[in-house]
DNA sequence: TTTCTTTTGTTAAACGTTTAACTAAGGCGC
DNA sequence: GCGCCTTAGTTAAACGTTTAACAAAAGAAA
C-alpha cells in the first residue's frame, strides 16, 4: 500500500489506479482532459493511499515555487512578529507559504541566514535588515530574486522599499506635546546607530527647532531597559527637569515606564509619556499610554503588493513607499504642571 | 557566466572549473578526497560564481532535509510566538530550518495548511493544535513524519507531548490568593472548551474545595475583552463580590486590567488581579501584576530535543513531559479589604 | 472507404543534486 | 615486468514531478 520509504509518491498512485504517472499528474493539476471515470478513480486512490505531492520534486521541476522568504531581525520584538503575522495572511491568500528566518545579532549570521533562505530559491524575498548598512544587498539582489526592504532602510535603496515616515510621525508627536504647553522634552531611545530611530529623533529635533523650543536632550540607553534607570531618573531630577518623554521603540516606552514607576514619578502628572507602537497591553495600563502607532498591516500588505507585482514581473522603477503614522492620544500626556514654574 | 534562467547550478561550477559535476559535490560537502589544486580551484569558482546548492534537489535526492515544520494556530499569541522563537532558536544550533504556519480558525484551515506543510517533506513536527480533538493526528501518523505535540494535548495522546502543569499552577496561585486571606474568587477565561482551560480552572476549584473555601464563580467572556466589560462589573458589584480575579490567559489578564480600571475599581486595593503568563509589560504596569509564569523556553527546549531523538530513529514509547510553572509575585495582589466585611 | 479532428492517455526528458560503482594513474614490493 | 593497493577523478542512476511530443481510438465530414 505505501512505498518502503513510508512516503507515497505519484508513482504509486499511478500503478495502484492503473494509469501512467502524467495521467495522475494531469488530474492532480487540472491540467488536461482525463475522463470522468479515470478522474474518479484516480481521486479516491489519491485518498485511500494518503498522497500529496511533494514540493521538492515541483520545486525542482519549476525552477521556483510559490514560496516566499521572510528575514526579520528577531523574533523577540512583537513588531516583527506582527508584520510576520500579517505577511503570512497575505501569502495565504495568495495561495504562498512563507519561510522565516530570524537573522540574529551579528552580521555573518544574517548573511548565513538568508542564504539558507536563498537556497530555498524562493519566488521572492521579504528582508527587514538588521542595520542600515544592509551588506547583504548585494547577495540579494545578485540572486536575482525580487525582493522588497521593509521598515528599516538602507541608505542607497535599488530595492522596492515600505516604510513608515519616522520623521513626520515623531515630529507630530513632539507638537502634539508642544501644544499641550510642554516646553522641554526628553528623547529614549535604544540606540541612534539606526537610521529609523535618528529619524524619529531628527524628527523631534527639527521641530523644536521651528517652533522655538529648546532641543531636547537624548538618552541612549542600549537594550537593557533595566540599566537605564539612574539615568532616566538623573535626566528626571535636574535643574530644570524636562515635563515630557519621548520613547522612541516599544521596548524602551516598556522600559521608561518601569522606570518612572520605580522612581516613583507619576504619569502624566509629574511627567507625560509617548510610546512608540500601540501593542493591546498600552491600553490596559493606568493611565493608557499615548502611543505613535506604526500602521503595521498596511506595512505588510503594501510590502506583500509590491512583492507579487515583482514576482509576475513588474520590471519598473523601485518605488519607494513611505506611510503615515499615526498619534493615539491616551491618558499618559496631559499639559505640564504649572506649578513648579514659580 | 550564469545560466540563463538567472540560477547558478552545480553544473555550470563544474563546467567553468573543468571538472565533473561529482567532483564539485565532493568539495562542498567534503565527501571525499579532492586534491588540493582542483579543491582551490572549484572554491575559487563557486565563489566569483556565486553558487550555493538548491535546497529543493537536495531534499528530493536525499528523501528529506534538515526542516522542521511548525504548526501554531496563531501569530497573533505572544505566547506562541514566544514559543517559535525558541524553537528557531534551537533549530538553528542544530543545523536545522524551520518552516512556520499558522493553523488559523477552523478546522478546514488548519488541516489544509498542515498538508502544506507535509508537503515540504519535513523532517519533523511541533504541533501546537487548535483544539482537544486534534482530528489531525491522523494525517499525521499516516505522513510517517516523527512530531511533538506542545501545549495543547489532545485527549488521547500516541505521541510525545510537552506541556506544563496548568492544574498544579492554577491550584498554586488559588492557594497563594487563599493564603492572603482571600475567600471569594473569581476565574474569567475566554472559554472553557480548550482542555488546557479547563484544567486551569479545575485546579482552582480543586484548590477552594479542599481549602473549604466557596467554589469560585467563573466567567466566560470570549476573545473580546470589551465586551466583558459588563459582565465582569456586574459580578464585582455582586453582594458577596469577590476579592480576587485569576485570569487564565494572557489577553484575559490585559483585559480584566482594563475592565478594572475603566470600571474604577483599584488593584490591588479593591480586588487582587493573578494574571496567566508573564511578560514584559506586566512588570511595567503599576502594580506590576502577580503572574503563573510558563516556563516558555524549556517548553521549547524539551519538545526540540524530544523532536531530534526521534528524528535520529528513537522509537522507545511515547513520552508525556508536563512542566511546572511559577507563580511569580508582584503588587497587583494584596490581602483583601477588611473594612468591607462589616 | 478515406481523411481529418478531437479526445484521452502514454512516453520520455528535464530540473539539481548525491553517491555507488567504476576507471585511470601513480607508487610499491617482489 | 607483474600484481596489488591507494588516490583522484568520472559516469550514470536515482529522487518525484511536469509537460512537450507522441500514439491510439473514436467520431465526423467527405
Amino acid at each position: 500500500m505505501r512505498s518502503p520509504r513510508g512516503k507515497v509518491s505519484i508513482r504509486d498512485v499511478a500503478e495502484a489506479a492503473g494509469v501512467s504517472v502524467a495521467t495522475v499528474s494531469n488530474v492532480v493539476r487540472g491540467r488536461k482532459n482525463v475522463s470522468q471515470a479515470v478522474r474518479e478513480r484516480i481521486q479516491e486512490t489519491i485518498e485511500t493511499l494518503g498522497y500529496f505531492p511533494d514540493r521538492a520534486a515541483i520545486q525542482l521541476r519549476e525552477g521556483s515555487n510559490r514560496v516566499v522568504g521572510v528575514l526579520v531581525p528577531s523574533l523577540d520584538n512583537p513588531f516583527f512578529t506582527a508584520i510576520i503575522a500579517c505577511l503570512e495572511t497575505c501569502a495565504r491568500n495568495d495561495g504562498y507559504d512563507i519561510i522565516v528566518a530570524s537573522a540574529g545579532e551579528d552580521a555573518a549570521s544574517a548573511s548565513s541566514r538568508l542564504r539558507a533562505l536563498l537556497s530555498w530559491r524562493p519566488a521572492g524575498m521579504v528582508v527587514l535588515p538588521n542595520d542600515d548598512h544592509f551588506a547583504d544587498a548585494a547577495l540579494l539582489s545578485a540572486s536575482a530574486v525580487p525582493y522588497v526592504v521593509l521598515d528599516r532602510l538602507p541608505q542607497s535603496c535599488t530595492a522596492d522599499t515600505v516604510a513608515v515616515d519616522n520623521e513626520q510621525a515623531a515630529s507630530d508627536a513632539a507638537d502634539y506635546l508642544a501644544g499641550l504647553g510642554h516646553r522641554k522634552m526628553l528623547v529614549v531611545a535604544t540606540t541612534l546607530s539606526l537610521a529609523n530611530i535618528r529619524q524619529r529623533h531628527a524628527g523631534i529635533v527639527a521641530f523644536c527647532a521651528r517652533a522655538g523650543l529648546p532641543e531636547p536632550k537624548v538618552l541612549e540607553v542600549g537594550h537593557h531597559a533595566e540599566e537605564a534607570l539612574p539615568t532616566l531618573a538623573a535626566a528626571l531630577a535636574e535643574n530644570d527637569a524636562p515635563t515630557a518623554i519621548i520613547a522612541l521603540t516599544n521596548s524602551i516606552t516598556l522600559g521608561a515606564l518601569r522606570c518612572l514607576h520605580q522612581s516613583g514619578h507619576v504619569v502624566p502628572d509629574d511627567v507625560s509619556l509617548v510610546g512608540y507602537d500601540d501593542y493591546a497591553w498600552m491600553r490596559a495600563t493606568l493611565p493608557p499610554i499615548t502611543a505613535i502607532r506604526q500602521p503595521v498591516e498596511e506595512l505588510g500588505e503594501q510590502a506583500w503588493r509590491r512583492l507579487t507585482h515583482r514576482i509576475a514581473g513588474d520590471s519598473t522603477a523601485p518605488v519607494q513607499v513611505r506611510l503615515p503614522c499615526m498619534l493615539a492620544v491616551r491618558g499618559s500626556t496631559a499639559p505640564p504642571r504649572t506649578g513648579k514654574l514659580s
